[in-house]
DNA sequence: CCTTTCGCAACTGCTTAAGTTACGAACCGA
DNA sequence: TCGGTTCGTAACTTAAGCAGTTGCGAAAGG
């Protein structure tokens, strides 16, 4: 059901949805059905959030999942980077080439792609998660 | 056998030797023996090359693959546009989505995405093939 | 003609990721 | 203490994308 970048997607999304009702915390189940997918996905995904710092879960009764730090703390770099993917730089070691032209070529486009990579977590860090919210009034009763 | 971004790599690495040797044109056979696959997978990726103009083929004896125009003309973004895939931004359309949340948080993440394909666009644009031949002589008999 | 070579369609794995099932661990309230 | 709730995690299933492979027709030319 969910298309590419799928993991990213739904973090941010969980995340966003938070910043915007702090007191609550939320069930993997309820994330899952707003989210259209399943309990164990959201599980899979929120758990390397948590890992990085961003999210915190409890257990049991009442249990389910809290920012762990205000919303303008978290930037989108933040959550990306939590995810331990990366989507422009190979995620694999590069093979030994016989080629010295291969050699040579791989080496300019890993240089080209590293850049970039740079330039997306400098955008990535410009926005914070409380940013991400909408137009639409917070409804906070502060 | 290969990898990730294996199209582009075979691209590149493929027209840099291309590059070395201007006079000789090059079966799918012999140039899918140096690339460690097959002549089939070599068309399918040289005729994105060639629908873009970069390269050209000819059936028949003494037939086979040459460069199009001189390789200090063909950048590398010329290549990775011709194989007309994207590294960062999504190849299919978006869905509609139902959430205010989602809709909003999904035209951020778009907006940066663009921002770094061009980014990369950029970067590729600065190198052409003619600099990619490594550091050895060229041994050309002028 | 007959061989070479590309063009292309169809099929087979292989890999990766999402979805699903299952079950144990932790927690909490009654 | 008991029982239900919720996370943590492993194992399996399903789906999609891509390289690899086979086969055959079309074009070219010796």
């Amino acid at each position: 059901m969910m298309k590419r970048n799928s993991r990213l997607s739904l973090a941010l999304h969980t995340l966003s949805h938070m910043a915007q009702d702090i007191d609550r915390t939320q069930t993997s189940s309820e994330i899952a059905d707003h989210a259209g997918t399943n309990p164990v996905v959201v599980r899979r995904v929120l758990g390397k959030l948590r890992k990085a710092g961003l999210l915190t879960s409890e257990r049991g009764h009442s249990g389910g999942w809290r920012l762990a730090r205000p919303s303008h703390e978290i930037s989108l770099a933040d959550v990306y980077l939590a995810l331990e993917e990366s989507l422009v730089a190979p995620r694999s070691e590069p093979e030994p080439h016989s080629c010295q032209v291969e050699r040579h070529l791989e080496g300019r486009v890993i240089e080209i792609l590293n850049e970039v990579e740079a330039t997306l977590l400098d955008r990535l860090s410009a926005t914070t998660i409380a940013e991400t919210g909408g137009d639409e009034p917070q409804l906070e009763n502060l």
